[in-house]
DNA sequence: CCAGAATTGAGGTACGCACCTCAGAAAATC
DNA sequence: GATTTTCTGAGGTGCGTACCTCAATTCTGG
């Protein structure tokens, strides 16, 4: 009737609260054949450990880390605004979440703030880093010290990482294509823009992009990518020019960071016809130009999901227990200006 | 440094433990000079009540009900799914979750499951139920009897339902219609079909709908709502009659149940020229069109975020503790086949 | 069969909090 | 100032689990 203890198992499988203890968590000096007659006793009462108590016991402390670039960035901003929200519930849930900023672009001083990280004093880290041998070196390295780590929205694929939380960036990119396909019926020119295609990110929206587009609207043509390397002023002259020179633009796909950029550039240069803007990430500045019309859509993931997520899995992999995947997968998502949040 | 106890609260404050307590729990018997003292001393040291132990002691238990149609409907198949889903990681957090099965149709009938969940017996209701005068009074009751209910999915807006979960329907049916318009670039005709525009999500969405297109698109034209009242056969007959009526058909535009349905009438109908086909609710078979290219976009709600934010919103509600709102808003999301989950 | 090792049992303490009792102190009332 | 009433303190118990110790038992291999 009520939920089983670790008494009622120790009653059922005719052995020691001990013995019970000890196959449950694991701890060594039990008998193949009692283990075996403890699990069954867990199986057929359903009992379920009870994670208040367990905690409680254990007085379990979760001691996350949170690597975020440093710099003014919407979408990096957003996301400790994300995580700031989400941390009041946290103290009551005994995680521990310190953040860890590294500088943007300097993979050398990001992995001495990485190894600056005491593994004795931390459960996991979720990092959100660019993907340099240096950085995936520093994550295996917190790996062998036992950590938990996950990649942030942007995945270290050949690293050791647990797990990444984060949306697929060549489904993303494709999805932008597809949109900008479907919005536009008649024939043009496309121009892409981003702050620098070294960015795996980047790269691969790009080639998700094209991929739709060359696979099913070959009626509009895609420039080459314009890259404009964190200089503002670079990016607006740039996108001027590549206006000037696309005589029937259709479309601008904006790949990255700098939309607000982008959006002053646009303004100014009072392109004709109201070329269709596709931008990434849902900021303060899109969620603007998508109300006024600047923006046709942007291409998402909702930061509040990310950081709930990387808590979540980070505390599971501490507890070494699986994960339940469905609830973890991040999705893509479209906003227009109708379906705001 | 460490987390802060109810110990170290009455060594701060002054008082006894027993006073804090009396404090912390709002019993009755303490001055308001020591009320406040120990407030002060709460803010002081940011002390923060350990959930664990305190669900732990007082053999917290969050009894829930979640009342659904029965019948054959993706929507409400996916939404158990995801509850059942969501049930293993509850037991572990003393959460009790019981479904109860309503008719689909039959107000009286509806009520009287109501009526008979024991009220003594449970701490919180979900209920996912059209709007009647008769939901709203058993809801009523419900509150009255000091239970916690949420409306899910669709709202009851005119009962005393302490919060909704779900989305806005004129905002879904506008986006549905933002959507529409700009996948159709030429002029021709619109139909929506529903199963009933009794329903008020129907009928709220069409309101977004036409009020998008007829503000922005008026080269569609959008003709009267198709209804089919829950008759396959009947759906089948009158979609390939309008289909023929029409024209130019370019778009359709499913409101609610029935997309199955829908999607034969239109294979067996062969119309010309693909018109753009919009959906609700993602399901295995909006899923499966969208694959095929059968639909071009399906406007939806996560089921899974809808369980786990009621689930939520109840436990939040029982204990008495204000909601976090925007953790809490359920998005409207657009899923094309290149950001399918 | 026996020594040594491996396994098991019995019992305790602790975690942070809720809830209870009862005595004693302080305040309010007459 | 005496008496009632209202507050407060000290202490205890229990929630379900973790983790520890020490003794008792069972199992091995020789």
């Amino acid at each position: 009737m009520n939920k089983p203890t670790v008494h009622d198992i120790a009653k059922e499988a005719g052995v020691s609260l001990a013995t019970v203890d000890r196959v449950l968590n694991a701890r060594p000096g039990v008998r193949d054949k009692t283990i075996a007659k403890v699990q069954a006793a867990v199986d057929r009462l359903g009992y379920v450990r009870d994670t208040s108590a367990a905690n409680l016991a254990r007085q379990r402390q979760y001691r996350f880390a949170f690597v975020l670039p440093e710099g003014p960035s919407q979408f990096v901003d957003t996301l400790r605004a994300a995580l700031a929200e989400a941390s009041s519930p946290l103290v009551a849930d005994r995680l521990l979440v310190t953040i860890v900023t590294i500088p943007s672009h300097d993979p050398h001083a990001i992995v001495r703030r990485l190894r600056s990280l005491n593994p004795a004093r931390l459960d996991g880290v979720a990092i959100l880093a660019p993907e340099t041998p240096q950085v995936r070196d520093a994550v295996d390295r917190l790996k062998e010290a036992g950590l938990a780590v996950v990649a942030l929205a942007s995945d270290l694929p050949n690293s050791q990482r647990d797990y990444f939380i984060g949306i697929n960036s060549i489904a993303a990119g494709r999805t932008a294509g597809l949109l900008m396909g479907r919005f536009n019926a008649h024939q043009g020119q496309v121009i892409a823009v981003t702050n620098s295609l070294r960015s795996r990110d980047s790269l691969e929206r790009r080639l998700g992009f094209d991929a739709v587009l060359s696979e099913e609207f070959s009626h509009l043509e895609v420039r080459p990518t314009i890259e404009s390397y964190d200089d503002p002023q670079r990016m607006e002259a740039v996108i001027c020019d590549a206006v000037a020179r696309c005589p029937d633009l259709v479309g601008i796909y904006s790949m990255g960071v700098g939309n607000t950029q982008i959006l002053e550039a646009l303004r100014r240069s009072r392109v004709a016809g109201r070329p269709t803007v596709i931008a990434h990430e849902l900021t303060p500045a899109t969620g603007q130009a998508l109300r006024t019309g600047e923006v046709a859509a942007v291409i998402t993931q909702n930061v509040g999901h990310l950081v709930r997520s990387a808590l979540r899995v980070l505390r599971t992999l501490s507890d070494r227990m699986p994960i339940f995947e469905a609830q973890e997968r991040i999705r893509i998502e479209i906003v227009l200006r109708e379906n705001l949040p």
